[in-house]
DNA sequence: AGAATAGTGTCTCTAAGACAGTATAGA
DNA sequence: TCTATACTGTCTTAGAGACACTATTCT
């Protein structure tokens, strides 16, 4: 049978079929602490609960990243072309995860700059910027029964997995500009660093750090027009370089609970 | 509507649905060689073509890790509980990527010491450990037509994936003790490293910075029972520590082009 | 004036890499 | 005996972190 005889042939509903999602990790910095994304579900299952933005991939229409892009920007309500940084995080089919069917979700991970107050899309009755914080999630990805946003779903272990990638993401590329607008300062970039990190680093040997890395940033030449809010000279400005990799890394001190 | 009534009445066809499909990118290492598992498609499309080895997801009665487990199982004739690792790398889903409807395909990655010859599985005419290098990857993950083994499908686009996953991840963890035996030599350690980063390795460098990383890996007080094919002394033996990762890491030496 | 901050200088310590050297095995 | 190899010693250099210090701005 020659493969064009076998397509002419062919009957898809031979073979098992599942539905598809996308879900988003939208994260962004507003007043200094990391935000996430989320929807409130104004449907069962999980009515009333969190969840990450999502929906279902128009299948032999779009690809998976489309897919994520279109689900981000329908959320914000952003153009998909600005500066926001998208990629693919992992996929998660643990049967159950959803009551109703099957259901494969391909989770993909977002980066951008402060954004305004999303709108709620069909299936949401409400859509807002949570700080991350407030979900109290442990490394394991679970979350507490008293916390005051639940996430539906697996949202909580996803979530996880995205904001440990994501701060593994800052150590080796300069994807911490994409928090940023299109020029920062050098204490703005550190404190990129420090929320997505949860750590305090230190100013001065940041500074020498960043400018040491080839590609990182480059300089505008200009200032800020002011000082900062509590005093202090003006502060120069930088836009990201061309590096697609920070060589060497800005290493995160590990523990040793880390490591083991 | 209570969330019950609500599945009760739910329908499941009313939301798109695809085929899902695990695929899996099984490296190890045959006579200090790369080799990927592959097996040849005896069906159409991409008839006589390469693949790697994978299959439809179980809907609802496995998870993804359990469904790319099980596919390994059954090309290589392994029982699952070996020391194989297995991971998920990413995850395909573009329109025509087969030819037959679309179908997200979820790719998995894995590491295995030296394993027998494959059996071929009902849909593959042929298995076999094939060398990396014999496929003539370019660094984007195209395959120049004159290859004498062309991959079907995106399938190479993924194993290039998969080869900088791995190359990745031995920088950072332990998992080059995956390809090995349960003990093993540094030379042996190595090679693994020499042969999946594709690069030489100072022997003496290299042998003091593995037993520096505190937890890579730890004596076991034997020594090999003879010295190695062209003379030299007797090694010693090793066996995996607990560490999960490497630190300090192993970098390989960044090139300017990796970077920009 | 006082406080906070941007940015630089300097010192110490760790770790990577280059290289040499010794001991032990096979041919 | 000759060669290859396991493993160790030593030197140099890069880079991370601690700390100090100056200059600039806000209150």
């Amino acid at each position: 049978m020659t493969e064009d005889a076998f397509l002419a042939d062919y009957d898809p509903s031979r073979y098992p079929a599942v539905a598809v999602t996308v879900d988003v990790v939208a994260l962004t910095i507003r007043d200094g602490v990391l935000h996430v994304l989320l929807v409130e579900r104004g449907e069962a299952p999980f009515q009333g609960r969190w969840a990450l933005p999502g929906g279902f991939v128009k299948v032999g229409e779009e690809n998976l990243d489309q897919a994520a892009a279109r689900e981000l920007a329908e959320e914000t309500g952003l153009s998909s072309p600005s500066r926001v940084h998208l990629e693919q995080l992992a996929s998660y089919g643990d049967p159950g995860r959803d009551p109703r069917m099957p259901i494969i979700s391909v989770a993909y991970l977002a980066f951008g700059p402060e954004m305004p107050d999303p709108r709620a899309g069909s299936d949401a009755s409400d859509a807002a910027w949570v700080p991350v914080a407030s979900l109290g999630l442990t490394a394991s990805g679970a979350q507490p029964p008293g916390a005051t946003r639940r996430l539906a779903f697996d949202h909580a272990r996803i979530l996880s997995d995205g904001l440990e990638r994501a701060r593994g993401k800052l150590e080796y590329t300069p994807l911490a500009t994409a928090f940023l607008p299109g020029t920062f300062t050098i204490p703005e970039l550190r404190a990129v660093y420090e929320c997505v990190w949860d750590e305090a680093l230190h100013a001065g040997n940041f500074h020498r750090k960043v400018l040491s890395v080839p590609g990182f940033i480059e300089g505008t030449g200009d200032t800020t027009a002011s000082g900062g809010r509590k005093g202090g000279p003006r502060a120069r400005l930088y836009r990201a370089g061309d590096a697609r990799l920070l060589h060497p890394a800005l290493l995160r001190p590990a523990s040793e609970e880390d490591i083991r």
